[in-house]
DNA sequence: TTGTAAGCGTTATCAA
DNA sequence: TTGATAACGCTTACAA
């Protein structure tokens, strides 16, 4: 493991040069200095030391990636969301020459933490509370970005998407083909202001405008385990069927609930789109080869993570860049398991 | 951002007696200062920097993960065989209080480089060919556990699974139902001895072995665009089905293939399970709720990498400690993607 | 263009 | 039990 100091002794310079060689400062070394450390740099295959850089230059080269877990749920990259999202930001943050960080935490101290004992240059952060957003960026004083994140605060950068659009989508899909009695099912979340409830805020205004109402009842929150709430409420739907109050569409604001939701009622013998239509949201790449093709509100995650490194990265460049926000697009993606509703009951 | 420096200061102590109290050596430490000290160190919130311990102490307490990308491909974690095996060793990495550095490489410079430029404390690969290995034990002196690959040296630590029976156990399910012409579908790789190439030779001897024979024509290596090769599979069936020189089943060895090879071909009105059977490798989350139930040999991703951690931290605490190597089961799940062969044509 | 000196925040070592 | 001192490998700032 040889050092700067090793090479310049070897090459009979000082270090200074060797370093401005290696960090390729060449507008101050001479030519033939140059290429005789290179020589030496090569024949030993010197290989910088970055916890040194780091402490010498107060700069890391680190991003720090920073998922919120409730603490319960195991491996956040099982979600396709998450590791798409993170799997950008590693290709984007390697392509500029950084080292990515990935770390999920259960709280904003954690994430402090974690972020001031490796100097992270800047951070990107997913699915961040409120609250959480207004701490770190008190606690740290780096360039920040988070996803996802509802605030009524303009001075938080935030990258998202238009979810409250999302559910217009949504409903003005169902609305067309004939339904009248709609669901929604969506994860549990503790927020007041969150993606979720922008998804419902949409849908439901949409169906307000059509004169019908979305009722209590038929607004699902799932809490620990989606599998069985999905069966709960398929079964609740069978056994509600006769009393004519159920919905015929229902609109799950993850993809995955709607695979499961699906298969639920596939088990207990109601078809898609045939007895029931379900839309989606994400679009994730297994709702093309789904069968029946799942229609869906698709997000592009890839541009989202892009445009959330771009933001950092301006920011990382220049500290005095503004703030900056975005709200991306979001669409109708029309397949298979949306349908006319048939009255034939 | 406090230092050790300030908080003796502070104290009236020296810096020493203060770094003895953050690493925990409270023998060496009096009760007196120390508590003196844990009242400074919380109302300053002091954050040990990583940077300079590393420095110091030479070790890092970081784990790196790494994955071989072929450049081409964007987003190693779009692949949910990835994505879960690196969050559970994000999660290992993390529980055990160390720090995960994921990486994807294009080769054994790349991640030698990333190793030492960061003093990674061990680092755990997926994916990594005979060759890579070899220059990787040679070019790093930390712990390094490797996961699916295979090699002839025993000296290599590699935790895998019993590939070989994946594919017996696949041959055997579909001769089971009768199927007497089969298929095999995999991804393209350019090592000699892959997991691929075993997962085949379990096959192709359960076949021999109820002498059958598996048609060169009916092996499918995938390239660039696996979407498009299994399009230009079930287009081929679809015209080599009247000269009754098709398989009546297929052996793919990734989930994410056999449901595009499903919806293919549904596509084409061929379905599964009533006109053709599929079998997937990997038993992912979706395997259960696509329709039909996805029959697949199961792995099983988390133990693998929880195993593979558990011999890199044992090697990490004693490097004394022996290699180990270990192979993991594989099972058949059936779902409904299999059926028995109808002679109707 | 090159070199010198100080310092980044920590740990290891040894002496008190 | 405590403290002084020398590293660790590098960058910044400045002098030559």
């Amino acid at each position: 493991m040889i050092t700067l100091k090793e090479i310049a002794e070897e090459a009979g310079v000082s270090l200074m040069t060797v370093s401005n060689v290696v960090n390729g400062k060449i507008s101050k070394v001479s030519r033939e200095k140059r290429e005789q450390i290179y020589k030496i740099i090569k024949k030993y295959e010197y290989i910088p030391n970055y916890s040194a850089r780091s402490l010498a230059a107060n700069s890391s080269r680190i991003i720090g990636c920073v998922l919120l877990g409730n603490q319960s749920e195991s491996n956040l990259l099982m979600d396709e969301y998450n590791a798409r999202f993170a799997g950008t930001v590693m290709d984007y943050v390697h392509q500029q020459g950084y080292y990515f960080m990935l770390r999920s935490v259960s709280g904003h101290r954690e994430a402090t933490e974690f972020l001031r004992s490796w100097n992270v240059d800047g951070a990107v952060f997913i699915g961040m509370s409120y609250t959480y957003i207004k701490r770190l960026l008190k606690e740290n004083r780096i360039p920040l970005i988070f996803t996802d994140s509802y605030t009524e605060d303009q001075e938080i950068p935030n990258i998202g998407i238009d979810d409250r659009k999302g559910g217009r989508l949504a409903a003005e899909c169902l609305l067309r083909h004939g339904h009248r009695s709609l669901g929604f099912i969506c994860y549990a979340t503790k927020d007041e202001i969150s993606l979720m409830h922008q998804r419902l805020l949409g849908y439901r205004e949409t169906l307000s405008a059509a004169g019908l109402i979305l009722k209590e009842a038929h607004i699902h929150r799932l809490n620990t385990d989606p599998a069985r709430g999905i069966a709960a409420i398929a079964d609740a739907h069978i056994s509600s069927i006769t009393r004519n109050d159920v919905p015929t569409a229902y609109f799950t604001t993850a993809d995955r609930l709607a695979f499961s939701l699906i298969r639920a009622f596939y088990e207990r013998g109601i078809m898609t789109p045939q007895d029931i239509s379900v839309i989606g949201f994400d679009n994730l790449t297994s709702a093309s080869c789904f069968i029946p093709g799942l229609t869906t509100i698709a997000q592009d995650i890839e541009q989202k993570a892009k445009m959330a490194m771009d933001a950092l990265f301006r920011r990382i460049g220049d500290p005095a860049a503004p703030v900056e926000s975005a709200m991306l697009d979001v669409t109708l993606v029309e397949r298979e398991s949306t349908a006319m509703l048939v009255m034939d009951r």
